[in-house]
DNA sequence: TTGTACGCGTTATCAG
DNA sequence: CTGATAACGCGTACAA
């Protein structure tokens, strides 16, 4: 079914029927002919046809680096919410955690071409900050501070400042901590340096022997805890940069203490909803992840529409989230 | 840069530029021009253009009920990972459980148009049906029996039957099943049926006061699993339609006995990690999620290429999880 | 208010 | 092997 059948059915022009969908100036007899063929055949217009011509696809570029994490996927939900409220679609890639595809994708929505691209970052490196200076679509990144392009993040230092001060409150021996990579400036660097800075700040020495690095798995938060335990003593805290990684270390900490209870503690980051359903809660951070969704999608439809050029940063705040072990 | 622009600037027509960037067809002396001219531009064709001329949009929609989920995300990452393999782009869409707006994307994805539809069916209906029939490109439905197209979906009437019997041996005193709408004929009918079948087997009568229907969240799960312990007694196990049902159902045995050891356990269904690790692991069933996105979109995309007329049905098997309780 | 004609960026055809 | 040229389906100046 193209436009010109319909045309041709109700015994108009193409334009006429171009009309009758989109702007309107068509008299109410030919209105009438035009709707009740569209209506009989079920006609829809070509997608694909209208933004060759419009240069307007109506569809954005989501680039995630997986899909199978609750924070992802609040934040891929609160996107959706809004795209789908204003009629875009949502192109939707996976890297499984490489930086090298994040690139390629940009690449690819670049010249598909999408209307902008969201990325929820995980390593911004210089070749991003290059990608981001050169690209010819709006981008927004959710979940990272960066300088370059407009960004929705969350406030990771002072959150994690806090939540060492709880810690260490909550701590009558030792408190561990276990991290991720540096190169991940939210979850790695910002949450590593405010705890560390919390600790300092309620008069704790930083002790490297109780810093782990875990990679954003459970697996990895299990391997770290492990670690810990068998290499130091009287830790009474393990504070953990994810849920997951804290929910690896609470399978550790069980399995270690042959199921009996410990008096170990774990703190997380992220409010899994899951993890305070099964344990009763945890302590831990609430970040806004769908409202990240949220704001950074419309923040780029914001700037498809009026061609912002000033890049945009907007800071997230965050709840703590006692355990119910306090 | 358009083709054009590229076949001025090496000399070349436009037609020698598509050749080079398609089939071949090209000399030497020509393709090294071209090669050079794209790469000191980077020339992308337009994906849209292409599509346009070419009726092949490299391109699969996929509708998801919500993607805030254990399965689901799994599904597609399945999914996700075939597509991008063979250079397919996915266009998602949430419903966010609505039924109608199934249809709505499945007419709005049809008339896009793309190649073809994955949908990660819950209920499926007479319009459904209708749909699916009357749909001018492949569907597969993943996670749901379906006659009138491919699908792919898990043996969950007998995974069920032999859970119940698994949990009749468990239970000393009374087993209650916490389920979800028969309208879902996977999670709902086929488990349930299959559920009291294996009681039957297990040469248990079936009790419809220890019968909940719930839906899917945590939250209902736990609201039912309240009401049977406030209504019936002597009940020492819970097995629930979900982990995610199972999910709440802990949280409200362990509210209900005010934090002490209960004598009650809980079952469920999906193999949920987070669970497994955080409580030690329940009795569960492992469906292959990831692998029924797999071959959901292997399947999809051999439909498309060799015009299948024969729906397929693939059943996917499942392997009981046995908690670390029993 | 209406229809004609053109162009969006590609690929396919066909004559050279 | 190559290069004009005609589509693909739509939106829209422009003339009527």
């Amino acid at each position: 079914m193209t436009i010109k059948e319909i045309a041709q059915l109700a015994g108009v022009s193409s334009a006429a029927v171009s009309r009758y969908l989109n702007e309107g100036y068509v008299s109410e007899e030919k209105r009438e002919k035009i709707k009740k063929v569209i209506e009989t055949t079920g006609y829809r217009p070509s997608a694909q046809a209208r933004m060759l011509r419009t240069k307007k696809a109506c569809l954005v570029g989501v680039i995630v680096p997986k899909i199978n994490s609750e924070s992802i996927s609040r934040v891929t939900a609160g996107i959706s919410q809004v795209l789908s409220a204003r009629g875009y679609q949502m192109l939707l890639a996976i890297t499984d955690n490489y930086s090298k595809k994040e690139l390629e994708y940009i690449d690819l929505f670049e010249n598909y071409p999408v209307d902008g691209i969201i990325l929820a970052g995980t390593v911004v490196s210089a070749r991003h900050k290059k990608a981001f200076k050169e690209a010819k679509v709006p981008i927004v990144v959710v979940g990272q501070k960066v300088r370059e392009v407009s960004c929705v993040y969350h406030d990771d230092y002072d959150a994690a400042k806090q939540m060492a001060q709880y810690a260490a409150k909550m701590s009558q021996k030792r408190l561990a901590y276990i991290g991720v990579s540096r190169e991940d400036k939210a979850a790695g660097a910002a949450r590593t340096d405010g705890f560390f800075a919390g600790l300092k700040a309620a008069g704790r020495t930083p002790d490297e022997r109780l810093y782990r690095e875990a990679k954003f798995t459970m697996e990895s938060g299990y391997a770290q805890a492990m670690d810990l335990m068998k290499k130091e003593s009287d830790i009474d805290i393990i504070s953990c940069a994810t849920d997951t990684i804290a929910a690896g270390a609470i399978e550790a900490i069980r399995e270690y203490n042959n199921d009996h209870e410990a008096n170990m503690k774990v703190t997380g980051f992220g409010d899994n909803r899951f993890l305070r359903a099964v344990t009763g809660g945890i302590t831990t951070v609430h970040f806004a992840y769908k409202t990240s969704g949220i704001k950074s999608a419309e923040l780029l439809l914001e700037m498809t529409e009026k061609a912002h050029t000033v890049p945009v940063q907007i800071k997230l705040g965050y709840e703590m989230i006692k355990g119910a072990d306090q």
